[in-house]
DNA sequence: TTGGGTGCAAACTATTTGCATTCGA
DNA sequence: TCGAATGCAAATAGTTTGCACCCAA
């Protein structure tokens, strides 16, 4: 029972510039320079970044993104769905390029963060709740430490 | 089933500023003016504040503790067991004066927080984790918006 | 007197805002 | 051309740090 992912989780990744701006497009998302560039370091796998990490890492070469830009781009990336918001360190927001459905196991000791498959967690029990409440996300995290 | 907490949870909050002082060294903290003030705030009944509403509180009539103390305050109150710091909305920390095992409910078009009684989540598998790790907590966090 | 503990002004850092610029129709 | 969308410098807000002060031994 691992708790690593399965390679299927990886195949919606975009191989090409020319998939990443259909998938920006698909999103509704004009595929901009910028938009273009944060795209390629964020959809290149399975990974939690903060907008900390994803400006050093699109800025690597030369400057081409403003830290402004980062942060704007992800917020419009995650509304429309092509990242998911994880809210467990204090100090800052990560963004998981895994939107499909998992929990969190955090480490808060080293500050980071992995997938837990969502197969190996099972909530077998939910209140209930006033009708006109719509339940958005039901978030498991395991917060660890090493001994 | 009800997600309300029962009343046997208030019983361990300090009824008067003597049992407040014993709550505190109890704990191992240095009873001081600004800490029992903070303490007053927070322990008079099961709430969930921010820093800057716990500022705001304590400060009412006249200016009596620092913005910087409050912080440190809340912090020295959670390592020692007092509180219990929530992470659910990306621009603030929660401080929980519930420290029983329980889980949360957050309102993300509000910004509100409300407890679910332990006894109405359950969850019923976790993923094998290397024994190395120690388990901190599972937390559980429904995240809804009213329709 | 002295040293650890305490409180807070100032510094820091993550994030947001307002506006000049750009782009597509 | 023109309105909407974009990108970013500057502002903001939440939090932390470093140091002066205080108090018990």
């Amino acid at each position: 029972m691992s708790i690593i992912l399965t390679m299927s989780e990886l195949e919606k990744f975009p191989k090409t510039r020319a998939d990443l701006v259909v998938m920006l497009r698909n999103a509704g998302i004009t595929p901009t320079h910028q938009r273009i560039k944060i795209g390629e370091v964020l959809f290149s796998r399975e990974q939690h970044l903060s907008a900390e990490q994803v400006l050093a890492a699109v800025n690597q070469e030369d400057d081409e993104v403003s830290k402004a830009t980062v942060y704007n781009t992800l917020g419009v990336f995650a509304e429309h769905g092509l990242l998911r918001e994880v809210i467990v360190d204090p100090s800052k927001v990560f963004y998981d390029s895994n939107v499909s459905k998992h929990h969190h196991l955090f480490y808060s000791d080293t500050g980071e963060l992995e997938d837990i498959a969502d197969e190996n967690i099972e909530v077998s029990k939910l209140p209930n709740l006033p009708s006109d409440l719509q339940i958005e996300e039901v978030d498991v995290i395991i917060r660890v430490h090493r001994n």
